[in-house]
DNA sequence: CTGAAAGCGCTAACAG
DNA sequence: CTGTTAGCGCTTTCAG
């Protein structure tokens, strides 16, 4: 910059104002400082921007996987372009130490904020960095154990609406299919699914069945449901991957099982029927935890809030069919 | 830091040594640096760390679209993290203004070298930063007009094998559904598709169908490639997302024609019967992307490369099906 | 509008 | 092994 400032015979100080479109500055003197710019191939380094400015306007996206499809994670992009700001993600991979490795790089390039897909149970590295005044949004997950912003989906609604789906279509046995319940949103859809089972007087624990995502447990866990003295007439599904293993199954071993799936997907209208699914608000969970975000930085002050986006049925074949027997 | 080193009674090179474990430093020194450390809640700040020391330890990865499945980009993350840099990715939405405007932010945080998918025509905006310095590696695409690294899949060959594995199960009559041909690699397959056609003495335009990716513009060019006097036995088609919107015209309108896929996804085992594909090896070219762009980053006089990377067809029973009439 | 100078937080000479 | 000091490239007082 100070080479700029020779060659165009300017102060540093203007130099600065025109990178800056500053308007104070004549017009004169902002050609001759745009020229020597371009002679010199002069690009302004942000490190040093940031480093004297204090701050970088840069929020940092740590998700679960980069390369999975994550509508929230295109509402967030977008909503941070909005306001100026650019979103810079990595992937945590489901893995607590990569996790702790990517907010802790975040960090210390002093990201203005940190938008977090937690995973795992101990995030105490976290205490620290909030002291410092970091400013987090957890999203899907709450931050167990700590007291941060987050945004979630109704989980809870989600998992009613799907069962009173299905019972107002005739279903009186209905399975569950989860995902692994050491993370918070299949332990809070399975137990959502329990008080469901136990307020209709059901009981059947062979009604649900949970755990990790393996196409082996998966599809046992089906055969498991729907055999026997008193087998299931629908299945709900806990996410968008045991949907697909499900609709696998049922490929092969079942055509007349109702199924309502948790999370849309473009799978869904590739299937016949059509599959019926509780659809995530994913715009706005990225809209909100974008605002929740910069409220945040704006302010560190700001009470910590939680948000609840709603969840919606979206009826399209799979879950309005009727029960096989009674 | 200054603070810390007052707080520990050291000096701030010692600080500085610790905090870089450096192993030159007294056993009690270190400890007591730690504690204060501690006591102040202090954190390293890396972007005067990056100013100081000119590099920054960071690459940037500007792809298409962060939330979509992207096997390539996992593959890059795993392959710098093995390396000890850290990716961080943002959307170019497809769009020439997005790119740039991620492209160059990336540069003015001086990232130490830049991943891109680039989309459009026009990348004049990059020779100043390349003149500049700045390593870059294209992924799947080539950057027109440019002498930059590329690596990319073998798309001509993939159309080739698909082809070829098409007539060798009788097929005569094959169409081919193609992305909008302003794409590249659209472009690339498309011509290549065409060179098999006349290769094999057929001539017929009303065979080859491409454009933009819209459901009715996909579905109406199904309906003419699969009706008149000479229907299509058999039709590839040039993308996941082309695949899918022709297994769902298919479910309704037609059993009986083959086709092969390009792109491998987690739908091609989902339909009935599994889609054959010529799928790209996604982790090869992460691999690689990060190795050239490693040694462009060592030393920048490298010679241009471009890489091409082997595709595979994946036979799973779509393609193997013999055609209805001949 | 310009010029000089301080300082953001860190590392790396260079001396002790 | 430790302390002092300069400087990375930028913004911003503060006086002209």
């Amino acid at each position: 910059m100070v080479d700029v400032a020779r060659e165009a015979g300017v102060a540093l100080r203007t130099v600065s104002r025109v990178v800056n479109d500053d308007a104070t500055v004549g017009a004169e003197l902002v050609e001759r400082v745009r020229s020597a710019i371009a002679a010199l191939d002069y690009r302004p380094d942000e490190r040093a921007r940031h480093l004297r400015l204090g701050v970088t306007g840069t929020l940092g996206a740590a998700v679960r996987q980069l390369s999975h499809v994550n509508p929230v994670l295109r509402a967030v992009e977008r909503a941070a372009r909005a306001a100026g700001l650019m979103v810079l993600a990595a992937s945590t991979e489901d893995d607590e130490k990569i996790e702790r490795h990517v907010v802790e790089s975040m960090c210390r390039r002093r990201f203005d904020g940190i938008l977090l897909e937690p995973i795992g149970a101990d995030h105490g590295y976290l205490v620290p960095e909030l002291a410092a005044g970091l400013s987090l949004v957890a999203v899907d997950r709450p931050v167990l154990g700590l007291e941060v912003d987050c945004v979630l989906s109704d989980n809870v609604a989600g998992i009613e609406t799907a069962f009173a789906h299905l019972v107002a279509h005739g279903h009186r046995r209905i399975a569950y299919i989860g995902d692994d319940e050491r993370i918070y949103t299949a332990q809070e859809r399975a137990t959502a699914f329990r008080a469901c089972l136990r307020a209709q007087g059901g009981a059947a624990d062979a009604m649900i069945h949970t755990g990790p995502i393996q196409r082996e447990r998966i599809h046992h866990a089906l055969e498991s449901a729907l055999s026997g003295p008193d087998p299931a007439t629908a299945v709900i599904t806990g996410n968008a991957t045991l949907s697909v293993e499900t609709v696998r199954w049922f490929r092969d071993h079942a055509d007349d099982v109702a199924i309502v799936g948790f999370d849309d997907s473009e799978l869904a209208t590739l299937l016949r029927p059509d599959l019926t699914v509780v659809a995530q608000d994913d715009a706005a969970i990225g809209d909100t935890a974008i605002t929740m975000l910069r409220t945040r930085i704006a302010d560190p002050a700001t009470p910590v809030r939680k948000v609840t986006v709603p969840v919606t049925l979206q009826a399209r074949g799979s879950g309005e069919t009727p029960p096989k027997r009674t």
